[in-house]
DNA sequence: CCGCGTCAAGTTCAT
DNA sequence: ATGAACTTGACGCGG
């Protein structure tokens, strides 16, 4: 039997922010520099405490290199930067923690926009630059939603998978595709992942706020989705939060509702899965889960 | 020093 | 029309 593992996004509530940045009219390469440095810093201080704490999985900030993509700011950061990279990639190693990122609602690959989908084209590139200076295995991804909609899902859908072709090939052996919570469906993110031949994340709260028409058992969605991942993929990835009570649906709770998650521990207890955690107090609810479900806590 | 308006970028939906 | 939400609030001006 092969107990799941979970993990957290971005933050770690006790330790300092890992996502320092500026205004873009202080954006001089110097100053990028200099925060690049203390985020890289801080996440380094973040992943010693995660491995401290036996945690796994950790979603590294899209902003931990500030305006790393954009057009006006230039910084040879993978030079500049190359010491603070090279400790976290050791640590990484060896620990085997794994990491991933997930841009930011700006990209959107699927735009009919030209110029926002060649932002994204560039966006994707740099988390694929920074995952490849962190780690060398194709088990650390990046992770996209599929877009907007723009009245047309189906057309939508097609343009996502054209401008997919369009991106390096650093970018597309790490790129893989989530439901979100109101415009594309888990079956929806199925058939464009296996059509692009990448894998899907299948989110349970967003398909809780947002099913698809047949109703299809989650052990069911849950075993479609991971027939998506291949072995260089590594373990199948999920995205678990609950309803923040009282807030308009797809609200991210506060903390994990134990009696919730116990009911999707049922599910899931016997594969071979990564589950991110993705509620607003991170580790506090990792270390709620280790405490109520002792079994998660030993894997390191 | 502190409060609070603002910040690179997109899209959708509730009000 | 406007604002909130999204994986994550932090910056920095004005008082």
């Amino acid at each position: 039997m092969r107990l799941i593992r979970i993990g957290y996004a971005c933050i770690n509530t006790i330790l300092p922010s890992p996502n320092r940045t500026c205004r873009l009219k202080n954006a001089a390469p110097e100053r990028i520099e200099e925060l690049a440095r203390e985020n890289l810093g801080r996440l380094a201080a973040i992943l010693e405490w995660n491995r401290d704490h036996a945690i796994h999985l950790f979603r590294i900030s899209s902003e931990t290199i500030p305006f790393a993509s954009h057009e006006s700011v230039y910084l040879d950061w993978e030079t500049a930067l190359a010491p603070e990279l090279q400790k976290l990639r050791n640590l990484i190693r060896l620990t085997g923690m794994r990491i991933s990122m997930h841009p930011g609602q700006f990209t959107v690959l699927n735009s009919p926009k030209e110029k926002v989908v060649e932002n994204s084209i560039r966006e994707l590139d740099y988390h694929a630059a920074l995952l490849d200076t962190l780690a060398h295995d194709m088990s650390h991804k990046i992770v996209l939603h599929i877009g907007g909609v723009y009245g047309d899902k189906s057309a939508s859908a097609r343009r996502f998978k054209e401008n997919f072709q369009r991106l390096p090939d650093r970018v597309k052996t790490r790129l893989i595709v989530e439901n979100d919570e109101k415009n594309y469906t888990a079956a929806d993110v199925h058939a464009i992942a296996v059509d692009l031949g990448i894998p899907a994340v299948f989110d349970i709260f967003h398909h809780s706020c947002h099913p698809f028409t047949e109703k299809s058992p989650i052990e069911k969605i849950i075993q479609r989705a991971m027939e998506t991942w291949k072995a260089e993929d590594g373990r199948p990835k999920l995205h678990y939060s609950d309803q923040w009570p009282g807030k308009h649906a797809g609200a991210h709770s506060e903390t994990v509702d134990m009696k919730a998650f116990k009911a999707f521990y049922e599910i899931v207890r016997d594969l071979a899965v990564d589950v991110m955690i993705e509620v607003k107090d991170k580790e506090q609810s990792v270390l709620k889960i280790y405490n109520e479900i002792p079994d998660l806590r030993g894997l390191f």
